[in-house]
DNA sequence: AGCACGCCGACT
DNA sequence: GTCGGCGTGCTC
């Protein structure tokens, strides 16, 4: 009976995103499954394209003329039934087209490159061939052919003297090793002995080594072979030929943590993390899917927590996957449940090359991980028959994708929680408000983490009011309280981090005669100063340009560095204590693989008494003999025009605080402000979230904003700004009719930064409580706004956006 | 996205 | 007359 496959293609727009009906071809019959990549043609020209199989029927619904399934591309299929209806909800979720969710789910490398050659059939000029076709018969399209040429091409074309064929190339490249197993019996390797001449001493030993090898049950590495034995390659080539071993080939993984992990033992609980732990391996061994909003102080042991609720349910038979920040994806954190759970652990993070995310990516596909640690994107591991998922800093902003398609890993996390049926734990100090208001309505099960593991107090958080402190003294980043508290370490031989909050801050170019700023060409912001490459660059668009000696609006030689970069900040400290010997840590020190762990290294052996840098100090580091935190700038974020400030205010304030004085030595926090009475900066000062998250919620229910009301962002964007300005107007007043009283319209308003990247950007977000035609709508106007799209617009929604500047 | 088709102005 | 510009529709 003739098999149809409905096939989602690989052709991210709006048209295109639904399934297409694709004949399965006899030989393929048996083999085509559900969540499989298959290359069919696709269009006019039968081009060939990647397609994700969604279905295998024997039905058809389409009436036309069929196409057949060219070939598969996997042998199992990429995408499991769990995640195959994952992309599905994502996609509906998200208003991002399935095909842009099922590659988001899988490896980079697994995403298709398409290649497409010009084959000549026909005599042509051969003066034609050689400027054409460098005297070939081949030739590959691609970007940086010359448009005259593709013009002869296209000419070609018509005539039909050459054909067009398209190629599907898969990047993802499964790495082997050449392996060798004996291919012969004990005896029969002692009857090739027997053939030998005595002089062949090498050969004797090599069978004896051979034998060796027979009761092993995998391959023996021919790299592990020359390193560790006096063997050569030609001695076993030999071997080869004589018939005593087989060369095989294996499959290896690029083992990005290959050096030996220091094995950690489990901790004994405290009370509190007993409970904690009870509850959920309780919930876990009841196949509910709740979830556990972790509310623990910085130090009351949560990650211990985490680690001996995964080991519980690993001994259940089940699998466990636990998400982290990007950020606090350090070396420390990845060694510490490597060293619990050792070869169990992939590890998923953007600091891994494409092929080493494939290979760990296999690991957890073959199940020979079972616990999955990493970043975003690591919340559609293909774990099966997972018992708990866990989420740490669950606040962290980062969760969430600023590209399509814009999900929350946290909503991903407690939809795959329901379809294993398994807890789920969010883990913070400083929980995200939406989150805290959930448990407060009992929606998630709140556990309270109160005390430190070591019983040690809170650091004491002294605030300088830095307005005071420039009264009397020229303009400083250091006041002299937090200089004195530096050079008070140093003398001690403890240290010291300085965390500059970078928010809103860069270094930029001024002139101080006519206040000329040098801005990007295409986007509407100024450049900020890169030292280290010695140029401008734009943060939005990438631009790039030389640093101006003379202003370009004047011409005066009076242009200079303004605001506050780290490499600044740096410069200021060391002449203010030349001693010092100052490690900084910022996007532009840690750019390359691996300088990240390597500054912390150093910094964690003693090579440097300042540790400064940017929010990525703030998370997860714990280095015993940092006693002092400073906090250079505690309130640039208050500024900006985002309800949510005060809360990264006060969440970067508590994280930091955290950071001093662990194990037995006291630690001391100084923070240094031009606000120091905001009430985020007051109660971060007390350690005190629960007065924070009862204030603050009264502060959004008076403004009316999340967690007491959802929200949904539609941007429009056209390189004209009356025009974008004109479509976002209409769209809201689309919007109007459908939403009942409750519901409000912000906007619309230009964006913060107007421009980027030469288009102008309007934003209206919709704030409401229950709006049952909403998503219909919002997807109405995507569909609608289709046409839109060849006219320059493009039209974008975030739902629960972040960002609302 | 990328291709074909079809309608208009500028050319051999 | 036709070549080739781009606006429009469609892809199982």
């Amino acid at each position: 009976m003739p098999q149809i496959a409905k096939v989602i293609v690989d052709v991210p727009t709006m048209q295109t995103n639904r399934p297409y009906d694709y004949q399965v071809p006899v030989t393929l019959v048996d083999v085509i499954q559900p969540g499989m990549r298959v290359i069919i043609p696709f269009g006019n020209g039968d081009r060939k394209i990647q397609g994700f199989v969604l279905q295998v029927l024997d039905q058809l619904s389409f009436t036309g003329q069929l196409k057949a399934i060219e070939a598969v591309v996997d042998l199992t299929p990429a995408v499991n039934p769990e995640l195959l209806s994952l992309s599905d909800w994502l996609a509906q979720q998200t208003y991002a087209f399935q095909i842009t969710c099922l590659q988001t789910m899988l490896p980079s490398v697994m995403r298709a490159k398409y290649t497409k050659t010009a084959t000549l059939t026909d005599e042509i000029p051969t003066d034609l061939q050689a400027s054409l076709f460098n005297g070939n018969d081949e030739l590959t399209f691609d970007q940086n052919l010359a448009p005259d040429k593709l013009k002869q091409l296209m000419q070609l074309q018509r005539q039909g003297k050459i054909s067009v064929t398209y190629h599907v190339d898969n990047r993802a490249q499964v790495k082997q090793l050449t392996a060798i197993e004996p291919a012969l019996s004990f005896e029969q390797l002692e009857e090739a002995r027997m053939g030998l001449r005595k002089s062949a001493q090498k050969q004797s030993q090599l069978i004896s080594y051979l034998q060796t090898l027979i009761d092993q049950e995998a391959p023996t590495l021919l790299k592990t072979i020359l390193e560790k034995t006096t063997f050569t390659r030609e001695n076993i080539r030999i071997g080869a030929e004589k018939g005593w071993l087989r060369q095989v080939k294996v499959e290896a993984y690029r083992n990005p943590y290959a050096n030996a992990v220091q094995p950690t033992h489990k901790m004994t609980l405290t009370s509190e993390q007993e409970t904690a732990v009870d509850a959920v391996v309780q919930s876990a061994s009841t196949d509910a899917s709740e979830v556990f909003l972790i509310e623990g102080v910085t130090g009351s042991g949560k990650t211990e927590v985490y680690l001996q609720t995964i080991d519980a349910v690993l001994q259940q038979g089940k699998t466990a996957l636990m998400l982290v920040p990007e950020i606090a994806l350090t070396p420390q954190m990845v060694q510490r449940v490597k060293g619990r759970f050792g070869d169990l652990v992939a590890v998923l993070h953007s600091g891994l090359s494409e092929g080493e995310k494939y290979d760990e990516w296999r690991r957890i596909e073959r199940k020979e991980a079972r616990v999955v640690v990493g970043a975003r994107s690591a919340v559609f591991a293909p774990l099966e028959d997972i018992g708990v998922i866990i989420m740490d800093e669950e606040h962290e902003a980062s969760y969430k994708q600023d590209e399509s398609p814009r999900y929350h890993a946290r909503d991903v996390a407690i939809w795959r929680s329901q379809y294993h049926n398994c807890p789920v734990i969010l883990g913070s100090a400083t929980p995200s408000l939406e989150s805290r208001a959930r448990a407060q309505k009992d929606v998630y099960h709140l556990i309270r983490l109160t005390q430190r593991v070591n019983q040690q107090a809170l650091p004491a958080v002294e605030l300088v009011d830095m307005r005071e402190a420039m009264r009397v003294q020229k303009a400083s980043n250091f006041s002299p309280a937090l200089l004195a508290g530096i050079k008070e370490r140093m003398q001690k031989g403890e240290q010291s981090v300085l965390l500059l909050n970078r928010r809103g801050f860069s270094s930029f170019i001024m002139c101080r005669d006519c206040g000329f700023v040098l801005q990007c060409p295409n986007c509407d912001i100024s450049l900020t100063l890169h030292m280290d490459t010695h140029s401008m660059k734009c943060h939005y668009c990438g631009h790039e340009e030389a640093i101006p000696k003379i202003c370009p609006s004047c011409q005066s030689r009076q242009i200079r560095y303004f605001g506050t970069g780290t490499q600044k900040v740096e410069a200021e400290l060391q002449e203010l204590i030349p001693e010092a010997r100052i490690l900084r840590m910022d996007v532009d020190t840690t750019r390359k693989k691996g300088a990240h762990a390597k500054l912390l290294k150093k910094f964690g052996d003693h090579e440097a008494d300042i540790l400064l840098g940017t929010q990525m100090i703030a998370k997860g580091l714990d280095f015993p003999d940092v006693t002092l935190v400073g906090v250079i700038n505690a309130d640039t974020a208050l500024g900006l025009p985002d309800f949510r400030a005060s809360e990264r205010t006060f969440q970067l304030l508590t994280q930091v605080s955290g950071r001093a004085g662990r194990a037995d030595k006291v630690g001391q926090v100084i923070v240094q402000s031009y606000n120091s009475e905001n009430y985020a900066i007051q109660f971060a000062k007390q350690h005190d979230y629960e007065g924070f998250y009862q204030y603050e919620m009264a502060v959004r229910h008076r403004g009316g904003y999340p967690p007491y009301y959802f929200t949904v962002k539609v941007t429009v964007s056209h390189p004209e700004e009356a025009l974008a300005a004109k479509k976002s107007f209409q769209i809201a007043k689309q919007m109007r009719p459908i939403l009942s009283d409750q519901a409000l319209i912000l906007g619309p308003t230009p964006k913060s930064i107007a421009r980027i990247n030469n288009r102008y950007f309007y934003q209206i977000v919709i704030k409401y409580k229950q709006e049952p035609q909403l998503q219909a709508k919002l997807a109405e106007i995507l569909e609608t706004t289709q046409i839109d799209t060849r006219h320059g617009f493009k039209i974008g929604l975030d739902n629960e956006p972040l960002q609302f500047t």
